[in-house]
DNA sequence: CATTTTTTGTACTGCGTGGTTAAATTGGTG
DNA sequence: CACCAATTTAACCACGCAGTACAAAAAATG
């Protein structure tokens, strides 16, 4: 596992073993929310001790809060993959919802935190004051891929980039966050390999046409 | 308040004794989920006494059990003032889709207590034996009203009712259960009057977008 | 009224929790 | 080595938690 700091310049170690808690941290606080998280567990599923947690973030919450943070620096990372400009506007959005839809369950952690994070009605988030800043990037992608749809005839005008945005996030991550209950329900067969293409290519056709003009096919 | 037996007559009343618990113990469990939500608290707000709770439902998690059933019983009885067989396929859904997305938000505590659920994985809802059974009618009701629409000619064939029912949730579930965190990042413009209705009238239109037959534009 | 059965209140318990105390260990520097 | 500051360990604590023991009071039954 993470080799402990047993090197020479200890200098360097207290961001490896901050790095080695936030690792587990961020699985328990997904895993079991914040009030179901030990503080207990996380110490001994990292290779420190607990009292190192308190050494370096305080008490539990502002752990949390650094894995919050954690979190998104980590998902943002996947974001910057995303290579739109050199698509047409169309293809770009139809890519940009196929990969969100396709991001949002492989991180299902970080899905399964922020689902934790708005039971706690967001009581987190809203005191972290780059969350704004963290988040921007992603509504400009947006704002600009749909301005440059505009322009280029493929667009109609008129429409919210931030309700774009939210068509886009709402079956990503509803697909994730409400799985379970949605197969007790009435099964698994969408959130199977077909299922999960189908509802792809149905998430990306219901967005188009929210934006697509309307005389694409005249 | 609920005027309990103090001194007097005992009013044999088990089911109100129950049914307040219940209500009670869903405020509760929504509100913190099943790991925040205390006991203590739950009996505390009350008219009855923490002992009760264990008589009547052995145990938290008993008692979490009941308060999901009773939570689904609760929101499926509005589901009932739907008079849809009345109207066209076309309109009839529309309706649908705007119908759940205001309950969904009028019915915040339900919402959050299934996405609560879901973070346990539906750890609860699928031990729950007729959890099924409580939600085929909803998927039951949609199968018919797409039927409905392929037979009058409005609906294409070969779309997926269950895919269909999916996207009539998704909007609305996603509209409330993650508002802080979308709030937080990019503001709270669509949560507003005038946002939601928006948001609401997209949704309708993207989910009509999957299932019109194509010659829709007269 | 006596007896049994059901419903409620009081007071408690054992344990796991978040958090802490205080000292030991380590590496760097003279 | 002596010394200091950064880091780690181990034992510890107060408290809140889910759950219970016990039985009084009310109803049901005779």
């Amino acid at each position: 596992m993470a080799t402990k700091p047993k090197s020479r310049t200890w200098t360097q170690d207290p961001e490896a073993v901050r790095q080695n808690i936030l690792n587990v941290a961020l699985v328990e606080f997904a895993e079991r929310g914040f009030d179901g998280a030990r503080v207990n567990h996380i110490a001994e599923m990292t290779s420190t001790s607990k009292r190192m947690l308190y050494y370096y973030f305080g008490d539990k919450v502002g752990l949390y809060r650094a894995t919050i943070l954690f979190a998104y620096e980590n998902a943002k990372a996947m974001d910057h993959d995303l290579e739109l400009d050199e698509l047409t506007p169309t293809e770009a959005l139809k890519q940009l919802v196929i990969k969100t839809f396709k991001n949002r369950s492989q991180l299902e952690t970080f899905t399964r935190l922020v689902a934790g994070e708005n039971l706690r009605r967001g009581a987190c988030v809203q005191q972290l004051p780059d969350y704004r800043d963290i988040n921007r990037p992603t509504l400009e992608l947006i704002r600009k891929l749909y301005a440059r749809g505009v322009e280029a005839g493929e667009f109609k005008t008129g429409v919210d980039p931030l309700a774009l945005l939210w068509f886009v996030l709402a079956p990503a991550t509803f697909n994730v966050s409400n799985q379970h209950t949605f197969s007790a329900a009435w099964g698994d067969q969408l959130h199977t390999e077909t299922g999960q293409q189908m509802l792809c290519d149905m998430a990306v056709r219901s967005l188009l046409s929210l934006v697509l003009a309307e005389n694409d096919n005249e």
